[in-house]
DNA sequence: TGTACATCAGTGAACGCGCGTTCACTGATGTAC
DNA sequence: TGTACATCAGTGAACGCGCGTTCACTGATGTAC
């Protein structure tokens, strides 16, 4: 399991480097086999021998999204281990933080584009893990008393579904430039996470900062 | 203005309606020119009579989107004139249910599909109004206190984020069978809402049926 | 009412393009003796 | 150390496809007199 083997080395990484590459490049849109493998100093051809298709590729992707997510979060668990609220705000903020840098890998691993995923078992592994470790925060933040009772999955899907939709909505332009221009990023997702909280917080425990004072 | 003129008739609005058959039977993915035509009954070439290109099929397409939710808020607002917190669980599930019933189209209209959205006044037009409507009804939301005060346009992007990202979850697939086994869609949505909602709700004002019992 | 003309919606052939995928191959690497 | 062979990563030509867009055209509709 050298870095290096023969021929290219290590191909299938390499591959999925480009890809990811190519996504923060081109988008989606231009987003096709030939050009990862171009972009990966390759034949068109040559990545067959890693993937099955296409479809194999973009879900390799997207793993790799999932995985790079669920790692920082397994992480921002651990740096704070007794305290929820920073967990909380930590999570949301790695989640939101990949949408911004990586903008196309993300809605590549969120966005369902991977028709099948049944078939791609290390996709299906790391999907659940990622869950599974949001579901364990919301309980654990339900417990602390820091947002309501009730189903912890319905719970999960009124945070996430928050988050992953204040992404889209910045992503696709469609805040009000009133709030962009006056909060940074992330003042505007501590102050959103606000109206989910049962007790609103007023400071960034990053760095003690103030929140909504309306400068950024 | 009548509904039919010479030739075809209505071509252009016949392409919309087109588009979004389209949309409907074969996704985004399998969105052509072409293959409006086609489904318009007209020759590949047709559509460049009515639109300049591509993008602006895709730009009618989506202000037809945001048209129809914006419609149905309209009426949903005067239909309960005096009870924003009926507005807001109705505006909401206008918006969900937009996305459960024409999940491409939904997916055309919020998704920035749409590459160079200021050469399309009528989106545009159409894309403010909307904005507008939702900014207006938070602002009648805090007045009542149902939620909590702060820049309204920060509350609107808590609120329009969370919608819009229930619906991403559902429509992809991410939601726990768990919750999708044991409440009804609307269930989810006013249960998920009630996390935002300073005083929860336990009854859905439709039709007086208690929430969160657990069965469908 | 009838004729001549202008308009313009829709036709159909043609273009060049990049794509996903296949396949017989080459040639570098690793292994057996 | 040297030779023969097997493996297999990557090559490059070729395929068929549907796409967006252009363009000279046709023929139905509307208008002027």
């Amino acid at each position: 399991m050298g870095t290096k083997s023969y021929h290219h080395g290590d191909l299938k990484n390499a591959l999925i480097q480009a890809g990811i590459k190519i996504l923060a490049e081109e988008g989606i849109e231009g987003f096709s086999l030939r050009k990862v493998a171009r972009e990966a100093g390759v034949t068109h051809s040559a990545p067959y021998a890693h993937f099955a298709d296409k479809q194999a590729m973009i879900a390799a992707i997207s793993t790799d999204g999932y995985r790079k997510v669920y790692e920082r979060i397994i992480n921002v668990v651990e740096q704070f281990p007794d305290d929820p609220l920073r967990q909380f705000i930590e999570t949301a903020w790695v989640y939101v933080s990949f949408g911004f840098d990586e903008p196309d890998h993300f809605k590549i691993t969120f966005s369902g584009s991977v028709e099948r995923e049944r078939e791609y078992p290390a996709l299906v592994e790391m999907t659940s893990k990622t869950f599974d470790a949001l579901r364990q925060l919301i309980i654990r933040c339900q417990q602390a008393d820091l947002i309501d009772r009730g189903e912890p999955d319905l719970a999960a899907v009124t945070v996430w579904g928050f988050v992953h939709g204040f992404v889209h909505l910045i992503q696709e332009g469609m805040v009000s430039h009133i709030v962009t221009n006056r909060y940074s990023r992330r003042e505007m997702l501590i102050l959103s996470l606000n109206h989910i909280l049962k007790t609103p917080i007023t400071k960034d425990p990053q760095d003690d900062s103030p929140l909504g004072s309306g400068t950024k």
